[in-house]
DNA sequence: TGCACGATGAAC
DNA sequence: TTCATCGTGCAC
């Protein structure tokens, strides 16, 4: 696919909720042994740093969210349920524990199998552990704009899985392309 | 050092 | 509704 713009670390340094926002229609990409995967972002939630009890900087600073403590345009990935794995990008300013998790992407290149939840999709993407912390800037990992992007209408609902966060689990912080076939959940 | 519990997905 | 499966965080 032709026509990507990296987006640079200033995208990232911004409001997570307008981060997540804007991320639907973006473009993720991965190289993987020479091979560019490349998925269209249609469905986002974010998370808003130590006080979301959703979030996993909710815990504070450990051993695993340690990179969503860090400057923004980082990838956190973590294993879920042991056998599935999530990815983040890391918005705001150091410090602030805030993050948007990719939930769905629609495949546009060099994507196998289903891309609709945030397990599927970095099994697709072919993301792992290996990624944590990884540079969003970097030239194998990152994600990126079109040259043109039609226009949608955007759904806003509460987040999913995350019923024990209790206020903020009905917080609407989870966003997605209104009426497009990948999204996980209605 | 042990153990309860997930930001899931698939089967029943 | 249940279950697979294991790293993390915290209790002991």
């Amino acid at each position: 696919m032709k026509g990507l713009r990296k987006l640079p670390r200033a995208f990232y340094a911004r409001d997570t909720v307008e981060v997540a926002r804007d991320l639907l229609g973006k473009y993720l990409v991965h190289v993987v042994d020479g091979v560019k995967r490349i998925g269209r972002i249609v469905e986002v939630e974010a998370y808003l740093g130590a006080h979301d009890l959703a979030a996993h900087s909710s815990k504070g600073i450990t051993e695993r969210t340690r990179v969503m403590f860090g400057p923004a345009g980082y990838a956190y990935v973590y294993l879920i349920y042991g056998m599935y794995h999530c990815v983040n990008v890391i918005t705001e300013c150091e410090g602030h524990g805030t993050g948007v998790l990719l939930r769905a992407l629609e495949p546009v290149q060099h994507l196998e199998g289903r891309t609709q939840g945030p397990g599927l999709l970095c099994r697709a993407m072919g993301i792992d552990r290996r990624l944590y912390g990884h540079d969003l800037e970097s030239r194998d990992f990152y994600l990126a704009q079109g040259a043109v992007s039609e226009p949608f209408t955007i759904v806003q609902r509460p987040r999913i899985g995350v019923d024990y966060a209790g206020v903020w689990a009905a917080r609407e912080l989870r966003f997605y392309i209104a009426d497009n076939p990948y999204v996980s959940r209605k």
